[in-house]
DNA sequence: GGGATATGTCAACAAACCTGACGTATTCGA
DNA sequence: TCGAATACGTCAGGTTTGTTGACATATCCC
């Protein structure tokens, strides 16, 4: 047990990294992510939406009254791009827009309660996955700090506020 | 420290998952899946090339000699979707072909040197933010089964082989 | 009042996936 | 040995989701 570092994180420590490509990760974060989405997808196809939607309808029910730009922030997409999709998402009254309350410039994005709903429902089947994943582990801890580790540095604060801030924003 | 198992963890084995979903653990993996595929973009794009040409491109320099029918169950599209990407692979001379040597109805895939390289400058990248996500933790084991848990179960076995076989396929 | 900001929209295009149908070469089994 | 099955390629057309560039509108802030 306890059995040091592995070869990869030592040579992470003493910062001559790269011997040898860490093949086995790289082909298990492809596989696992390629299969995570897969879940979503199933159900997304009921309703005669993409990924996109998924994306969209997630952070949108996660941070109600969220912004244009921080969406745009987040998924890292240019705005015409993003339109299409929420348009299709509030016609089908997934999603709803309230001007700003101090800027009304701002068109805030709500969930409807469908929306709620069908977000919720996409997130209980992968957090189905993720539990099975962890089941009769205690390495959950080393897990969020690897996938932490894995965003841009740049991006991590962002990332740690809208984790921790996250529902708060209503 | 030993501090017993998270509550996700804990729900999965008692079979009672599901109550609060795992909103940290799944947009922690968005970020880091957005994140760890923007490195080889950047690559690609001096070589005019996509996602799509990276992931054949990976495997085909992984396990050299595989047929079109694995590639085509590793990425799970459809061969139409393939073979326009390989094609373009093989035009500008990254991905060769040779017909197979039991079975003359294969077309074995190979890289070429100049394949091997591209494929290994971008799992250079990749590692590279593994290696500092991993850097001074211990916990690469549990990362790896996090992994492996997150991929179907039907297709486990499937890429457990895969991993360990790697290579021995030339 | 005028520039910056937040957002929307029109148009054209590209990457990367899809379905469906059909063709060819090769293997394998009755 | 012949016919079905298999491995692969290809033609045609469609969808989703991303892009760039340009321009319009409403609002905020100095």
């Amino acid at each position: 047990m306890s059995e040091a570092v592995s070869a990869l994180a030592l040579a992470a420590r003493t910062g001559q990294a790269g011997e040898e490509p860490a093949y086995d990760l790289i082909e298990l974060f492809f596989f696992a992510y390629r299969d995570f989405v897969s879940d979503p997808d199933r159900i997304l196809a009921e309703y005669g939406f993409g990924r996109a939607h998924h994306r969209i309808l997630h952070f949108v029910a996660r941070r109600p009254g969220m912004t244009i730009a921080e969406l745009l922030d987040i998924l890292k997409i240019t705005k015409q791009s993003l339109n299409r999709v929420l348009k299709e998402l509030i016609d089908k009254g997934y999603v709803e827009q309230r001007p700003g309350q101090s800027d009304r410039r701002q068109r805030l994005l709500w969930p409807t309660n469908q929306g709620r709903e069908l977000a919720l429902r996409m997130a209980r089947l992968q957090t189905r996955r993720i539990a099975r994943a962890l089941a009769g582990d205690d390495g959950e801890e080393a897990i969020r700090r690897f996938l932490i580790g894995m965003i841009d540095p740049v991006e991590r604060a962002k990332v740690r506020n809208r984790l921790s801030g996250a529902k708060l924003g209503a």
